[in-house]
DNA sequence: ATGTCC
């Protein structure tokens, strides 16, 4: 893990720093970093400001390399990241800056379950949660697809799997984008891609990933709540997932695709891990139509978890998910590139390419792509803690369009690497700290709770008031868990 | 994040 970051940070805000452009001779627009005073020490340790400054050098990139208050060092790009390139101005696509796991994001489902109903059943209800939905590096799950049945998956994304049969048609509606890019290309995704995706799907995968059982712990904005269908002291499920290995291989592939592209389109890049190519470019619409096509896979797999989960509840409830009320909030992508049309300044308004790894997109009320049913309130942006923390539910705001092109943060964020975590460990037993704190963890290893515990990763309570403050997305709910199951 | 090295 490289070392701290020693360039500029000039607070020009109260929960805002920059990196001026005069910094570094390459840098094409300023960088910018949402934290408060504490949060931006811990910011500074790793690299992730160096990288802010290095996506700032990205051919295209419109007003400011920006970063929410929960970033930290990555592959290239920092996770937390947030970057705009204009098509027209030759404005780059980077796998870099959406992230190996293409579309990781999380969905939160509501019950009318009380905590009170459900604590007797808790125990067994996250016991059978392990048993039925599989987790770990690797793993294959119950569902399988030949090869043209996943190519129509990855076209057609969660309807595909909701028209089978294995969700609500009310469930595409809460999802973003309805669960599904326009313009994917199956036929671009390598045959080894196919090969990793084709049993994995339903799959929860390890790391960061979990399915997390939760109460809601308070109350903030009551409007926005009672229209999300959240009370104090109702269950709550949280799932956490992305493309597992099949979004990998389509990131690894494109990665060895753009190699040479800085040479063929005549530009440099400060940091080989940026590897990019221009959006209209054979290469660049190679990557977004791969991109896409993974991002759906993704969003079959959050689905088909949520279905199985569903029949966990049935099981030990022994009521219809439906008659338990587990509707879907919300989907939200957080590592994903899209087009969307944005304010460049002059009363300009274009279709930019934003790149979003480790940022929740975060729409205001109002806006065109939300749910009608959460247009008075703001697209939900679902904020999962680190295990054994808290969640947070927010709104988008206004704020989000004129600051971070409709983004917001997208988690705790790392504060200490996966090695470094295992060390400070030392053997603790995860898991029985986490039950004396009233939480039920299922896990396949210790290594991974180890690598997961709350103190690796920065307070989410000070990253959501940072996004709150700034009024980008605005707290709605924080949400506490019961019962998680990991990787 | 990831069949944590094809």
């Amino acid at each position: 893990m490289p070392g701290a970051y020693t360039g500029p940070l000039e607070k020009v805000g109260p929960c805002q720093w920059k990196i001026p452009r005069s910094y570094r001779e390459d840098m094409r627009v300023d960088g910018l970093i949402f934290a408060d005073d504490t949060l931006i020490e811990q910011i500074r340790r790793d690299q992730g400001p160096e990288q802010v400054a290095n996506v700032a050098t990205l051919p295209g990139i419109q007003r400011a390399s920006l970063a929410m208050p929960d970033i930290h060092w990555g592959y290239g790009f920092a996770i937390g990241g947030v970057a705009a390139t204009d098509p027209e101005q030759g404005g780059v696509i980077s796998p870099g800056g959406v992230g190996y796991d293409i579309n990781c994001g999380v969905r939160l489902l509501r019950s009318d379950l009380s905590w009170d109903d459900a604590r007797p059943h808790i125990k067994r209800l996250v016991d059978q949660l392990y048993r039925d939905i599989p987790t770990g590096v690797g793993q294959s799950g119950r569902y399988s697809f030949r090869p043209d049945e996943l190519s129509e998956l990855m076209s057609k994304g969660s309807s595909y799997v909701v028209d089978r049969g294995w969700g609500a048609p009310r469930d595409l509606e809460f999802t973003e984008a309805g669960g599904r890019l326009d313009d994917a290309r199956p036929d671009l995704v390598s045959p080894r891609a196919f090969a990793r995706g084709a049993d994995q799907c339903g799959t929860l995968g390890s790391g960061n990933h979990f399915l997390e059982v939760q109460v809601v712990d308070r109350v903030i904005d009551d409007q926005a709540a009672g229209v999300m269908g959240l009370r104090e002291g109702m269950v709550t499920l949280l799932i956490h997932s992305g493309s597992r290995g099949l979004g990998y291989q389509v990131c690894d592939d494109h990665l060895a695709m753009f190699r040479d592209a800085p040479q063929k389109y005549g530009f440099t890049l400060p940091d080989r891990q940026l590897a990019c190519a221009p959006v209209l470019s054979p290469e660049g619409q190679s990557y977004l139509g791969a991109m896409r096509a993974a991002a759906n896979y993704a969003w079959c797999n959050r689905q088909l978890l949520t279905h199985q989960a569903r029949l966990v509840f049935e099981r030990i409830f022994g009521e219809s998910w439906a008659a338990l009320g587990l509707d879907l909030v919300y989907d939200v992508a957080h590592n994903i590139a899209k087009f969307e049309d944005h304010d460049v300044g002059d009363d300009l308004r274009k279709s930019l390419c934003v790149h979003r790894k480790g940022a929740t997109r975060a729409f205001p009320p109002g806006h065109p792509e939300i749910p009608r049913k959460y247009h008075e309130i703001g697209q939900p942006v679902i904020i999962p803690g680190s295990m054994g923390t808290a969640s947070w539910v927010l709104a988008g705001q206004a704020g989000s369009m004129a600051q971070s092109f409709g983004s917001s943060c997208h988690g705790a964020g790392r504060m200490m690497s996966r090695t470094a975590a295992i060390k400070l460990a030392d053997g603790r037993r995860i898991d029985k700290e986490l039950d004396a704190m009233g939480i039920i963890a299922r896990a396949r290893g210790h290594k991974g709770l180890a690598e997961e515990q709350p103190a690796a990763y920065k307070d989410v309570d000070q990253v959501v008031e940072v996004v709150d403050s700034v009024g980008i997305s605005k707290k709605v709910a924080r949400l506490r868990p019961v019962g998680v199951i990991k990787g």
